[in-house]
Parts: C-alpha cells; sequence; structure tokens
DNA sequence: ACTTAGATTTCGCCG
DNA sequence: CGGCGAAGTCTAAGT
C-alpha cells in the first residue's frame, strides 16, 4: 500500500462529474489497484475513489487513474501541488472477517424456531421459491392454512412490495389462496407499517438475544 | 489524522458482531472522530469502522473506539501487536466536493423542459405531494390530461413501484382518474420496463448531454 | 458476464 | 432527532 499526503486537486468524470478544489488530503493506493481520496473529517466515505481493475499512471505531479466503465472510461485525476509525504508498505497476506447478526442469522434462527413469528407456527420451507423469487419462509399456522414470512434486519416500504408479489404468486394457485403474510424484522419502519396494514400484512419485530434464548422476552413488562 | 500501519486483531460489537484475525493493516484515525481500519486490498470499503461522534481511549497497545448508538454501545477493539508506523498529519482546513450530474441535476433540466419526456407536455409543479410522497414532476399533456412523472438515474423494478404507488393516489381523485404515468431514466433495467409496461407506465430513456443541447438527439441515426 | 438483493449500507434533506 | 430516499451507492452471491 502507498501513502500520500499532498495538497491537491481532484477531478473525476465518469457516471458523473466532480471536483475538489485544492487542499490537503490522504491518497491510498492499494495493491489491488483501488485508489481511495480521504480528507481529515467525514468519516467513511472517500471523497473520490476508484474500484478495481484500475490503470494507473504516476508522472511525478499528477497521477491519473483509468477504468473501462462498459461503453465509457472513467477516469480520476489526481494533481500533486505538494507532497508532504510519500510511503510504502508491504501488508503481507490478508485476513478475512467473520461476521455474525446479518439477515441471514436472522432467518436462520427464525427458521430453527418460527413460533417467534407466531404461535404454533411450523416450518415448511426456508427459501420457498416463486416464479418472482424465494420467499424467506413458508410455514404452516395452527389451522394448517400457508403462511409466507419475509425476514429482513430493517423492514422497509419495499420489503412490503416485495412480499406483496410473492403473495400474489403465491395465492395465485388456488390451494393457497389464503396464505397470510407476516413481515419479520428486527426493526419496522412506520410507512412500511402502515402500508403491510392496509395489504393485511402483519409485521413482527424481533430482538437477536431473544431469538437466541440468551434474553428473556419481554411478556411482564407490563403484566402486574 | 493519525495514520498507523500495525499488526493487529479487530472486533466490533454494536449493529453485529465482527472480528478481524491478527494481520497487517492501516488504522485511519481522523481528526473528527472518524476511525477506519483498511486492508491493502478490497477497495473502497474499510474492513471495519465506526463514524463520528466517537470516544477513543489509546492505552498503547489496545485502542478503544466506543459511540453511543440509541439504547446501547458501539465498541471497536483494536489490539496492536506490532506497530510498524504511526505517524500524525495536519490536513488544514478541507474543501467541499462539487458534484453535477446526479438526480438533482436530471430533475431540473427536465423541468425546464419537460418535451424531453413527451412532445407537447407543459410542466405544473416540481416535487408534486401526494399521501404516499411527491412526485417528481407533474404536468398537462397536449390533451390537457394529467401526466406524474419519476425520475431516475437508473430505472429499476423499485423506481415503477414508486411511481405505482403514486399514481394509485393521484387517480384516487375523480379529476386526475385518467392520469398517465411516465419513468424517466438515463438508463432503465429491461425488467423495469416490462413490469411498467403491464402498468401502463411509459418508459423513457434520456441523455444527460442531449438535455443540456451539448448534443443532438440521435434522430438521425437510421434516417437515411 | 449480468442481475439481484443485502449492507454495521452512508449520506443528506426535511419534518 | 427520526424518517425517507438517493448514492459514482459498494459488494457478494446466484444464474
Amino acid at each position: 500500500m502507498r501513502l500520500i499526503v499532498a495538497r491537491c486537486e481532484v477531478s473525476y468524470s465518469g457516471r458523473l462529474n466532480a471536483f475538489l478544489p485544492e487542499s490537503t488530503r490522504l491518497l491510498m493506493l492499494k495493491d489491488d489497484g483501488s485508489v481511495l481520496v480521504h480528507a481529515d473529517a467525514g468519516g467513511y466515505k472517500p471523497l473520490n475513489w476508484m474500484t478495481p481493475p484500475t490503470v494507473i499512471e504516476d508522472s511525478g505531479d499528477l497521477v491519473v487513474v483509468r477504468k473501462r466503465a462498459g461503453r465509457s472510461e472513467d477516469r480520476l485525476e489526481i494533481k500533486l501541488v505538494e507532497v508532504l509525504s510519500d510511503v510504502r508498505h508491504d501488508m503481507g497476506e490478508a485476513a478475512a472477517l467473520e461476521k455474525d447478526g446479518v439477515e441471514r442469522d436472522l432467518q436462520l434462527l427464525l427458521a430453527a424456531d418460527p413460533t417467534h413469528v407466531e404461535e404454533a407456527l411450523r416450518l415448511v420451507k426456508r427459501e420457498w421459491p416463486t416464479d418472482v423469487g424465494p420467499v424467506d419462509l413458508m410455514c404452516r399456522d395452527a389451522d394448517d392454512e400457508w403462511v409466507a414470512v419475509e425476514i429482513k434486519r430493517v423492514g422497509t416500504i419495499d420489503a412490503v412490495e416485495q412480499l406483496s408479489r410473492y403473495l400474489d404468486c403465491i395465492r395465485a394457485d388456488p390451494s393457497r389462496a389464503a396464505c397470510r403474510g407476516f413481515l419479520v424484522a428486527q426493526q419496522i419502519k412506520p410507512q412500511a407499517v402502515a402500508l403491510a396494514d392496509s395489504r393485511g400484512i402483519t409485521c413482527v419485530e424481533v430482538d437477536l438475544a431473544v431469538l437466541r434464548g440468551e434474553r428473556e422476552p419481554e411478556l411482564t413488562l407490563f403484566a402486574f
């Protein structure tokens, strides 16, 4: 990795055009061809960047990063006005990131115990296929009726639309015409609840720790 | 900005739990409290990070970054095994990024001249409010009938859904029951075209340079 | 190669 | 401060 701290001027043209007036910034040139321009504030996001694969030309006071993007070309041009530091570091080999608590984990936990969605619910199949994509969980309820469950970390209006498309498709089969729909998420937006309501879809918020049995459901909160 | 290159082990707990085994990485500590952990590959995105506001404790071989996130706490813990470099840079003051060619620019150009959507179209109002959100452009056509226009940079299935919701709402008023819908974008996905078609929504692809009058429409391409 | 859906999405605007 | 929609979204997975 090459790290350059420099007063510089940056211009990008590609999917849009962007210009960055002269100021001091950090240029990060990764070994895989990534180029990132970071300021000393405004966390997370680089001001400008280019993702691999790239071609980098460095003529000393001008760094040009190019990339074939479909029919056109993306181009990042960095004019170095004053280089304050320019170092290289060999970082050796990488190690992969391990995550836990993403949507897939939610789905696995709910598949293992669908009663957190509704009492007496039994799993028929995870990733149950329809013509417009797979439903996260397909279940049957206490009355042996079909229930489709869509799982999100955050439930938005889009999730309701998605589940609606699934339900349209599922109910097209007369034997599943009475299939109910559930949107289950760690957090559900009010607009999503409203839309779900108007379409007869039930919303359920779940807690990861409760699903894991690490914490008891707060059933007794208002029970005296 | 403080830049540390070090062999380190990183763990994050907050919205999810994540663990990063020991390896050499770049730690970026910005003056606004941002902390980013970058590898020498996998451009753009840090492996781990925390956005401001944060509290940073550095005990030499352990950096702890904390943040109040609602009721709970986000915590990023960086165990420094071997520090290869540790430097500070004063970056002075920042300069803002200027962008051009985003959805807002498209909307302004089309509002200024809606005939690029359909001949004889006249603008009534930009950001025309409905109960489910604002329509980008509300217009009237040659027959004085209503026309709702949704503008995107890239037209997807979601955009069609969004416009459909608007149209449902708009047509609820009997005086606008015949309102037509247009999806206008620089690029429209085939699946979006298909869905729009099935709902009687018209798709129009536009070219930014043409809207600006920098280039002629390619009307003569197949005209001999 | 292209499309789809998730993301600690982030970010900005507006209430 | 919270909700909502755009983003050069990016990125990984499936087809």
